[in-house]
RNA sequence: GGGGGAAUGUCCCGAGCGGCAAAGGGGGCGGACUGUAAAUCCGCUGGCUAAGCCUUCGCAGGUUCGAGUCCUGCUUCCCCCA
């Protein structure tokens, strides 16, 4: 089916901006959305505290979801994590106790707020944990309820199982029944809300169709899948790692500074792409920014990291962490947006070397990788590069404003106060 | 139950006759060049207020001046036989 000759806003939207990979039954699907209200979810894990850019394409088709006049359900895997999801994991992840889970299930909450509209509408989103279904089965009980409804001669054609074996690397029989716990999501989030779709990203396909399975064997209901394309950079890495770690959505994990510099950073060859998938620009503009030729591109990447910003830190924020990067990059000053750590007066009295300085606010992992930087010609100070390991970092080196300026590299870039 | 293999730097893959902070990649970071891009070239890629000290090769012991390397036991995985 062509992309035009989709009927539903929501359908076509999600094609003509790249987040449509595999769909289950793409014409039925179109044809529900065109006719009326569509419940659908993606269901998040709650390892982490918060979640990070790889979730994001979930994130924005749920807001798309929403958008386009249908239902948006986000599903903590309260209950799910505390198994660990071993699709296309190479080794068995660790099992999470459950006030953990609760304490990252509260932290993730606090970002969707401003995501999703949140309301009793027809079309309001709704957050539940599978939690609340998973842990209160026997197990006696959900063998007689839904173990006949799978086969292992089928669970061991998936993908993710068979992946695992015949890289000769243990799955567990815990592990092994993570697919039969998403389906049960689906049917219960069915039963519970109504819920006809499924979406995910492409490695979910094959727990997402046992899912749509089972609630049309035990609802006899059609329900959908559909799964993203694995969205992967330029250079063919999978998004979203950076040396400081996970690209957060929280801000507390992840300030919205470097949030907008990890979307500034975005490769030519992504401009478009990401346009599409991270911002909610008319895809008319999108074509436009995105063939602006030579060096015009960074115009592109500031709208991207503009709009990405403000909608997971909200527009202020994206604000400021613009005129932060101006003021930094282009016009080389100081700005008090900079992330900024506090030191002990005391300290800077006495005079600290810089490699223990830069590792002690955190700038660098360790204060033996500042000193390797700082052989290598990777440190400045106040803009100055620094090659003496033994450099004592003093109250002389303050600035007019009364801080000091420590940068690693290009981007990374940390303002030091006295305290 | 019996026999044979495997586990290496907390990102990954992977070499390692008893002298090892441990070859070589990939990835990542820094530098040069640029446009806060890509490509290319160069450097770095255990920790420590650091000419020194400390901790690393699945786990626990042992032999030795000295163990990733040899011996014993254990754990996990793979293969063959039953």
């Amino acid at each position: 089916m062509a992309p035009q000759a989709f009927q539903s806003e929501f359908v076509r939207t999600l094609h003509a901006r790249g987040f449509v990979h595999q769909i289950t039954d793409a014409e039925a699907l179109d044809r529900a959305s065109a006719e009326g209200v569509v419940t659908g979810y993606i269901g998040f894990d709650a390892t982490a505290p918060s979640l990070h850019v790889g979730s994001l394409v979930q994130i924005m088709m749920l807001r798309w979801l929403q958008k386009t006049g249908h239902r948006p359900i986000v599903l903590m895997g309260g209950g799910t994590t505390k198994v660990g999801d071993p699709t296309f994991r190479d080794t068995s992840r660790v099992m999470m106790e459950g006030t953990q889970i609760a304490a990252n299930i509260a932290s993730i909450r606090t970002v969707f707020g401003r995501l999703l509209a949140f309301d009793d509408g027809p079309t309001g989103a709704i957050m539940l944990d599978n939690d609340d279904w998973l842990s209160g089965y026997g197990y006696l009980e959900f063998l007689r309820t839904y173990g006949p409804h799978f086969t292992i001669n089928r669970m061991l054609t998936f993908d993710s199982v068979r992946l695992r074996l015949e890289r000769e690397q243990p799955l567990s029989f815990l592990e092994f029944n993570y697919m039969l716990m998403q389906a049960v999501d689906f049917l219960e989030l069915n039963r519970r809300a109504g819920c006809r779709l499924q979406m995910g990203g492409s490695d979910q396909w094959g727990n997402i169709v046992n899912g749509v399975e089972l609630v049309r064997r035990l609802q006899e209901q059609q329900a959908f899948g559909l799964t993203t394309p694995l969205i992967t950079t330029a250079g063919g890495a999978k998004m979203g790692k950076t040396a400081a770690g996970a690209v957060w959505l929280n801000a507390d994990m992840l300030s919205p500074y470097d949030y907008w510099q990890f979307w500034r950073n975005t490769a030519d060859a992504d401009v478009g792409r990401f346009l599409r998938l991270f911002t909610e620009l008319e895809l008319d503009d999108i074509a436009r920014l995105e063939v602006l030729p030579g060096a015009e591109i960074n115009e592109a990447k500031k709208v991207l990291a503009n709009h990405a910003t403000a909608l997971v830190h909200g527009r202020e924020a994206a604000d400021t962490a613009a005129a932060a990067a101006e003021s930094a990059f282009v016009r080389g000053e100081v700005s008090s947006d900079l992330p900024t750590v506090e030191v002990a007066r005391d300290q800077l009295q006495a005079g600290v070397p810089l490699p223990v300085l830069a590792n002690q606010i955190g700038l660098t992992g360790s204060s033996s990788e500042a000193r390797r930087l700082l052989q290598g010609g990777g440190l400045r100070l106040n803009d100055v590069t620094q090659t003496d390991v033994n450099r004592l970092v003093t109250l002389a080196d303050l600035g007019p404003e009364g801080a000091l300026k420590l940068a690693v590299g290009k981007k990374k870039i940390m303002l030091v106060r006295p305290a």
